[in-house]
Parts: C-alpha cells; structure tokens; sequence
DNA sequence: ATGTCAATCAGTAAAATTGTTGATTTTTAT
DNA sequence: ATAAAAATCAACAATTTTACTGATTGACAT
C-alpha cells in the first residue's frame, strides 16, 4: 500500500509544524509540502500531486476556502480537509460548497487527524458530530420554517407556487380559475407578508427560505 | 445524570430484542419501549416521552421515514437515529429530510450504537463516513453545472447577479453605469441564452442551477 | 481591407406588473 | 351575534418589463 501523499496550508508556524511532524511520523502517509498561505496552491498542486489536503480557513491573501474552489476546479480527485477553529455555520456551509469532503476543528487530538486523513482517503466524509448536526439541520430547518413564519394562507401559497413556477398573472389565473384582478390582490398579500414589492424578490425570497417545496 | 430514555422500532424480533437488552444493559439508558411496527407510534411517544428513538426503516405498515415525518412534527425535541440496512442516496436524503437526526448501519457495532445514542443526545448527528460523504456531496455537485453551460458573457453574468439580487432594471442600471435600454438588452439576451422569457423565471433558473454564486 | 460575429449601447411602443381604492361573500374566532 | 380574517372581483393610474429596430465597437478570420 502506497502512503497517503499529504499536504498542509497553515499560517501559524507552529502548529503547521507539529502538524508536519504528526504527519511524517505516520507509516501511512507521506508529506509533500506544508505552506503558510495559498499563493502558489495550484502549481503546488501541479507539482507534488498530493491527495489529502489539510486546509486551514483563515490565511493571509486567499483564504482556505476560495483555495478549495480552486483545487477542485481543476484537481477534483484531491480530498481536502478543512481544519480550523471556525464552528459558525455560515463557514462549514461555505467550505462545504467550496468542495471540501471533511471538516475538522483545530480542538481534535492528533489521533484523529490522522483517522480523518485515512477515512477521507477511503472515500468517507470525517467531521464532528457538532459539525455533522449543522449540515442535517439544513435538511431539516426549511420544513420547521416552512409553516406559518408569515401567516400566508392557502390560497396565497397556491399563487407563490405558481410563482416559482415562473408563471405570470394571466396564466395564474387560467390555472387558479380566477381573474387577474384577484390575482393580482393574492401577490399584494404576499408581498406584504413576505416584505417584499416585486414578483424576483418574492420568488428569491421563497426560494431561498424554502417556503414552497 | 438521568438516564437517557430510548424506544426502538424493529420489526425483526430477534434484532429488537437484541438492540432491547443492549439498551436495558446500559447504565445511561433507560429503555421506554420497543415496538415491531410504527402503527402506535404518536400514542406511544405521548406515553413513554423517549428523548431518542432507534428507527429501522422497512417495516409493515408505516415505513420509519414516515414515523420521522410524523414524529418530528409533534415532537420536534425527540431525536431520531435511523438504523437500517439502506445506503442509498435516495434513502438517506428522504430520511434526513423527514428529520432524523443520524443515521446508523445495522453493521455497526454495539459499542457504536450506545455512543451513536449519547451522541445524539448531547447534540452531534453520528453517521458513517461514507453516510457523511454522500450527505456532502449534495453541496459541491451542483458546482460542476456553474461554468460555462448557457455561456453567458461577463456582462450578462454580471446583470444575472443583480436580477437575482431583486433589482429592478432601474437599479441595475444605476450599479452598472449604463442606460436601462442597454439593461434591456442585455436581459434579452440573458433570455435567449437561459431559454427563458421573463424576469421570474431567469431568476428561477439561476437560483435553481446555481448559475451565480 | 473587408465581412462577420458577438458584445455593447440606445429609443420607442406594446405588454405586464404594481399601487390604490373599494366592495361582496365566506369562514373563523370570540 | 359580532368582529376579524380570507377570498373573490373591479377599475384606474403609475411604473416596470419586454419586443422590436437600429447603431457602434472590437475581435477575428479570409
């Protein structure tokens, strides 16, 4: 079994170093590179071919989640695996998206830096059980907001739907069996509930909050 | 500390009895009743008020991702780990979806199961990696689609933004320094890229298939 | 050099959306 | 019984969006 070839980017000099040593001293996995910052990621990338990648978020000039971008645009059969302090949602979301497969908090004991380094080679998706929780809430939370936060009643979330169907007033009317006046009076509801004063914003909005499945 | 109190749902008799006397063997857990089929399932949350439920998900009757959905929208605070043979991506989302918490293969072992139950308990979503792998890959998917499919040029990429922002063409052409004829134009063609004719249903697409960031 | 193409800009008229006011009927809550 | 909320309809003015036509610029191949 070839070792798992990994690279580190970590600002504090420290820390990149223990995490250097941790990672020499494992008989499965080989370093190819540590960096403080990501100005030469992808022709290190290019160069040292690693397959694990531990990231930190918060780096001088690009930060490790628009390196993630990067990486996987062009490398995307390297896993990478976000290791920092941040536990704020809008982070892990945003490292998520970014196309990190892993997510470590710098609190985790070196044993498990390893384990995540392993899992994540053999195709799984390490994180905390607090991290983990966050993400599923994601599933989760539309369907508890979906309810009642702005009061619409039911005729007007027939009308949103038809909304987000891209529909305009006379075909919503053709489908709803009413005029484009009554309509017309629905979409005034909705904006008012909704805080909003065009059909885009309320589309955006019940798109993004998820209030129509 | 009181004891965790914890129902099964299982309708294989030997494994129920099995997860049961796991459970009742446990000094942090208290087990509140273990049932073949989920058709009590309110009645007995009602009754025996568990914090965690271990849900199998085929079974006669109501299937466990059913009882989730159900569960969860009385009571939201009952946290619901899936114990299944099931890791199909259809299958997980669905669960996920309806509100389960974790997610457990019935090839776990015991020593996972009774840390899986105190994990869910004090917050955490215990899952497999592979489980978690398939979850994350719901994130970065729908990048790939991102670049260049509708090949939109800077400028109408930059209105698309604004559209999706909920501007009006009259704000859009204060941002971008240009006449609201020019906003026009360059909608038109955003239409014509994007197969679409109106505002709505622009904004719809670029939402949906994450054409902006 | 010349023609083609894509991107950019603009003006006008037609169509759709929005604001506003006001009214009737049904359902729901007190 | 009465009040409040929801759903329906109408009409007009104001604004926004869309269609259509035409022009300029720069890149690029011939």
């Amino acid at each position: 079994m070839n070792p798992i070839r990994v690279s580190v980017y970590e600002d504090n000099d420290t820390l990149r170093e223990s995490l250097s040593y941790l990672i020499m001293g494992s008989e499965d996995m080989e370093l190819c590179g540590a960096w403080s910052d990501c100005a030469k990621v992808m022709e290190n990338c290019t160069l040292f071919k690693p397959r694990v990648i531990l990231m930190d978020i918060d780096m001088p000039g690009i930060s490790g989640i628009e390196a993630t971008s990067m990486i996987k645009a062009v490398f995307p059969e390297i896993n990478i695996l976000i290791f920092t302090v941040f536990e704020d949602e809008s982070k892990v979301f945003d490292a998520l998206c970014a196309g990190a497969s892993g997510y470590l908090l710098k609190k985790s004991k070196s044993i498990q830096i390893l384990e995540a380094i392993v899992e994540l080679h053999n195709g799984g998706s390490p994180m905390t059980g607090e991290i983990a929780r966050k993400v599923l809430e994601f599933f989760s939370r539309p369907t508890s907001k979906k309810k009642n936060e702005y009061t619409l009643s039911d005729r007007e979330m027939d009308i949103l739907k038809c909304l987000v169907n891209g529909e305009s007033y006379k075909k919503i009317a053709e489908n709803c069996f009413i005029s484009t006046s009554t309509v017309c009076t629905h979409i005034n509801s909705i904006y008012r509930k909704l805080h909003v004063n065009s059909k885009s914003e309320a589309v955006i909005k019940a798109l993004k909050e998820r209030l129509v499945g």
